[in-house]
DNA sequence: CGCCGTTTTGACACTTCTCAACTTACGTGG
DNA sequence: CCACGTAAGTTGAGAAGTGTCAAAACGGCG
């Protein structure tokens, strides 16, 4: 939903269970896939024959990339609607996990090519996800720990900490919000240019300053949202 | 020339003089502009609406976003052929300036929705410029800062440093390149995420390690490319 | 109830940032 | 053509933030 629908004129939410490119034309001898997966299933790795082009029809995905050493860069964390494996030339530049269960549908890359529908839906799709990327590459680049971690969790509060959030003074109309990682702290640390100890010192800290409330590993109160939103570097 | 032609099936370099989206079929009305501007020209601001699309057909362009205390991260480095101002919704997601002069030709944004062929274009320099913005995740958020600096003069020398870097082992074609930069001292730093002061001290320790030679301000000699190549953590 | 993997906490090291001073490069005008 | 002024870049010393390594605490599951 997230990146598929931003920019759309408001359709009403995502239409039928997801599905963005099922209301495509029909394709002769086209090798439409859908399968399901567990969470923590990896669907390519970087280097893979870029052959397949995937849309997340439910669920969430992380694109992540490593160094020789084994230093990992989650790149991207995926929500339903969201196209993945784009071929940027003829091998995966990153691999794909799953982080939840997941529904996904797979194309042959040389569709892209024929279906002017897929080609503006993947457009729309890939202009998001470069938006999104943009804000990552402040976060990376100029960002603290406690700034990192705070925009990671109000990404998590609908309206708010995302592209198009409303700022701190649209009238509290929430102060307290709860939230539902789908990733252990080592992924958000990876993903936040973090170790796994700074991390958990900067929970702990927020924690112990009254933002939030650790209701259980994966499962966080945020008590102060507008406070939260101040923290992140962006207001 | 960089992003375009990233996955094209060969043809033969950039074809006439950098315009990809030329040989297009005529639209209708179509307001496609071309312009010349100098260096450190602004051409949108963060914000601004995103009512055109631009290509650049001749020069480097950067796109950099500003946090409200003045931070500032730059998430790309434009060249030649590059697709950019594209509308992630209403609103330019970052600001574009120039960095040499350049050549730019704009279309309306509606255009996109019209024109199959512009579609096309478009969606591959997205997928170029995505696994660019990959990169440069790693970079910033895994990345030292010698390697940093490292990666980015890499990035400089052709057929290296780049997404399909040729490795260390490749019978040393050339040991030494000389490199221009477009760059100020401060808008590397503010690209590879760090300060200036550090882009100067690690450049100063290349030289004094022998790596690296300081022609002029905007001119490096790399006295030894494979070498250079191991210290951008990728091999 | 006990084990094992994950998370948290602590102490310390190291990289990068900050602030300040100094040097170099470049353009303007005498 | 040189002197000067300003902007850009470099260097230094110390501070701050984050990483590293190690150990303890926690939580889920057989």
């Amino acid at each position: 939903m997230a990146y598929l629908d931003r920019g759309l004129a408001s359709n009403g939410g995502h239409g039928a269970g997801g599905a963005a490119f099922s209301a495509r034309e029909a394709v002769p001898f086209s090798h439409i896939k859908t399968q399901r997966h567990h969470e923590h299933t990896v669907l390519f790795y970087e280097g893979d024959p870029a052959d397949r082009l995937f849309e997340l029809e439910d669920g969430v995905v992380m694109l992540y990339k490593l160094l020789p050493d084994g230093r990992r860069q989650v790149v991207e964390i995926l929500n339903t609607g969201a196209v993945f494996g784009v071929p940027g030339h003829d091998v995966y530049d990153c691999s794909a996990e799953s982080l939840t269960p997941i529904r996904v549908s797979s194309f042959d890359r040389r569709e892209i090519e024929t279906s002017a529908t897929l080609q503006k839906q993947l457009t729309r799709c890939l202009m998001s996800q470069m938006e999104t990327l943009h804000d990552h590459a402040v976060l990376l680049g100029r960002k603290s720990a406690v700034e990192r971690v705070a925009t990671f969790l109000m990404r998590l509060v609908p309206n708010r900490g995302g592209v198009g959030c409303l700022g701190p003074a649209d009238g509290k109309p929430q102060d307290e919000f709860n939230v539902t990682l789908t990733m252990t702290r080592q992924e958000i640390a990876d993903y936040l240019g973090l170790t796994i100890e700074t991390v958990s010192r900067v929970i702990s800290d927020l924690k112990r300053r009254g933002f939030i409330k650790i209701e259980r590993q994966d499962h966080i109160r945020i008590n102060n949202v507008c406070g939260m939103c101040q923290l992140t570097g962006a207001h």
